[in-house]
This record gives C-alpha cells, sequence and structure tokens, in this order.
DNA sequence: CGTCTATTTGAATGTACTCAAAAGCGGTGG
DNA sequence: CCACCGCTTTTGAGTACATTCAAATAGACG
C-alpha cells in the first residue's frame, strides 16, 4: 500500500492508532521526481521535510566561487530537509536535488507543526530523528577533524556503500571535502598499493 | 533559587505544572567541578547528561597520535553530553573537561529515560534541543567544508565571541581543525593587514 | 554517432603541518 | 614578592597534503 514504506519508518520509534495513522497521511503530499529535478534551490525558502519514498536526494551547499559541497545524500527510508531553513524560515543555504527518479512525501512546515498539535507522540519521533542525526552530524565532525582524506573516503565506502554505488565520484569528493581530481589520485593509490600486497 | 537556571532554559519551550517541576528536579543530581576536572574520559560509558549552570565545559575527541580535536564547548545555559555514547551506550569517542570552575546538573539516563514516561511534554523539549544541535552542526559540517582556516576563525569569533574570551587559542586551533601554530600565523596576519589598512 | 560530463593524469602552486626553539604568561611555592 | 616551572603562543625553516589548471581519456545519454 502506498504509505507502507513511510509508516513502516515511524511504527520504528512510535506506535499510531488507525485514526492517527488516517489524519498522518492526510497531511502528506506526494511528488514523483526525476533525476536532476531540483527540490529547493539555495537562497530559496524551505517549507517542508520530505521523506524518500523511492530513488535518492543530495543535499549540497554552493559557495561564492562555485564550488559544492554535499551535505547529505539521502535514499529511501530517509528523511531530508534544509532544516535550518525549515525550522526557522531563513533563506536556504543548500540545494537538494534528485540524484535518480525518486518518489517522496511531503510534510509542509504548516502540517508538521499541526501534527504535533494533534498527535504529540509525534514529538518523540521527532526527537528521536532529531538525535539520530544530530549523532551522525557529530561523528562527522570528529572524523572530518581527526581523519586524512583517504581515511574519511574509507570510512565512508564502509559506512554507506549503497550510496557509494549511486553517486559519482564527483560527488563523493564533495562530500568528503575534497577535489574530484584529489579523490582520482587517492583511488589510484589504493589500486597501486593493492597491487603490490 | 538552586534550579533557576534550568528552570529558566526548560521555560522556554514548555511549561510545566509545579509537580511536574518537582519531580524534574528530584532527578537531578548537582555537581561542582573544579577547573581541569575530567567529567568523562574517552573510551569510558557515558550514563548522563549535563546541564552547565555556571562556568564552562569543552568536549575534545583525541585520536591515536594524541592529537586533540575540540567536538564543543558548553557554557551556562547549554546541555552537554557524548550523545552516540549516551544514547546507544558504546564507550565514549570524546573527553568532557571543566575548562572554568563549573556548576552542573547531572541527569541520568535511567532518568532521562524515566522523564519522557512521567512527562511526556519533555519530548518536545528534547526535540527541539536535538533539533538545535543537529542544526548547528549541520552549519558546522558547511562551513568546514566550503570556508579556509581563516574564514572559520573569523566565523567562530564573531558568532561565539565570550567563549573566545574563555579558551586558550590551542583549543580555538582544535575547534576548528587547525594546528595552533598556524592559527598564530593566521593571528599574524590579521593583525599586520590591520596595521597597513 | 556526437555531445556532455566524469574521471584521470601531470605539473606547478598553495595551504596547512611538523619540528624545534624562543618568548610570553600565569600560577605556585619559597 | 619574586623566582621558577609548566604551558601557551610565536617564529621560522622545511615538508606534506591537497588544490588549481590544462589536457587527455573514458563513459553516459540522447
Amino acid at each position: 500500500m502506498e504509505f507502507q514504506g513511510i509508516l513502516n519508518n515511524i511504527s520504528r520509534h512510535i506506535t499510531l492508532s488507525s485514526d492517527e495513522v488516517e489524519l498522518f497521511t492526510s497531511m502528506l503530499n506526494k511528488k514523483s521526481l526525476s533525476r536532476k529535478l531540483l527540490l529547493l534551490r539555495q537562497d530559496q525558502l524551505c517549507r517542508s521535510i520530505y521523506f524518500v519514498d523511492k530513488g535518492a536526494l543530495r543535499t549540497y551547499h554552493c559557495d561564492k566561487s562555485g564550488r559544492e559541497s554535499t551535505v547529505m545524500f539521502a535514499v529511501n527510508d530517509w528523511w531530508v530537509t534544509d532544516m535550518p531553513c525549515f525550522i526557522s524560515g531563513q533563506p536556504s543555504m543548500v540545494f537538494i536535488e534528485a540524484i535518480e527518479d525518486s518518489e517522496i512525501f511531503e510534510l509542509s512546515k504548516a502540517n508538521f507543526d499541526l501534527l504535533f498539535e494533534k498527535i504529540p507522540l509525534f514529538e518523540r519521533f521527532f526527537r528521536i530523528l532529531m538525535q539520530n542525526a544530530y549523532i551522525r552530524e557529530q561523528l562527522r565532525i570528529i572524523q572530518n577533524l581527526s581523519l586524512t582524506a583517504e581515511e574519511r573516503y574509507d570510512k565512508f565506502m564502509d559506512k554507506y556503500p549503497q550510496i557509494s554505488k549511486l553517486v559519482t565520484q564527483k560527488q563523493i569528493a564533495s562530500y568528503l571535502g575534497i577535489t574530484p581530481e584529489f579523490l582520482s589520485a587517492i583511488r589510484k593509490n589504493k589500486s597501486v598499493a593493492k597491487r603490490n600486497q
């Protein structure tokens, strides 16, 4: 059924009554995105949070000189938005782009707020979601501060094997904070080292 | 009154009845830390979350070669813990150290869990807390990926003027992910540039 | 098939690090 | 109150990691 993925995601942390399921799903707006479509542009307002049902999205920041930094990849069963902008209403610092044909559910900020009012149990769900997001980001910061580019690449490939098959090297490089050329050099090093072992 | 600071912090997001205040404060354990005392050691278990009432703490990771990376500074009115370890029970990746004589409130993991059971409203409070923490960390990641060391230093001084007066340059450098020597060079550059303008 | 983008390669460059030593600063004990 | 100790900060030389730029090659898509 249509909402199976998202309801399953939610049931990992909270249990809803059928009325609550009804109310929640009525707040969702299903969207189909084709590859390369931009769901959000930098400097625009981000008024929704999204659940990826199928496909994959990428969130990236573009600095003044045009250099991209990938903030996150979101594959199915992930929630994604530009949280700073979604919460505070300031202009977005990121683009959100479909990197595959995708099916997503959109929950508007108004419905997000209403959801907490109508079903306070969702506070728990999003508390856990935010908590996990915070934990992930903090580990990433520690790794960015204490590991070399090559070590970060290894960890990334270990942690997200499915994502690594989906995205280009250029995108991985921008997630790691290095240039595509340097990632290419790292990979070359590895294959030489492997051959000589 | 003893709990004024922490209750004030909580009332920014939720409103408690006097019974709830009573229950909540009964779960807290007040601690006084003298400067340089370690509240948590890396590789140990982190069984509590802390609220800084007075003073200042620093959270830092130590890699295999002994290099420190500061994860966060927590001054008064901040909550701090090693979230990955507090939530999942795995060994800690960080030290938490008092950088001044400090007064803190400790909330144990058991009471943290109990709190949600007894006063579900706290789900909302911590949802917002985690949300803000996530937002902060994500902005930090974007900045670490897209800005030079000097730009990161400027942003840090702008964003946390009170912290910058409290901590050593070495600690700031380890927060920015650079060596103390290089931070010193950046500062020298600045003072030269300023003199010539 | 042609076009566009991703990836690789290499040379030159720049940013940030290491190591060592000197200078500065704060706290503590005599 | 001053002298000393330990730690932080500065300085400088040499080095390493990562970038830039340009060009060639490879792959993907229409």
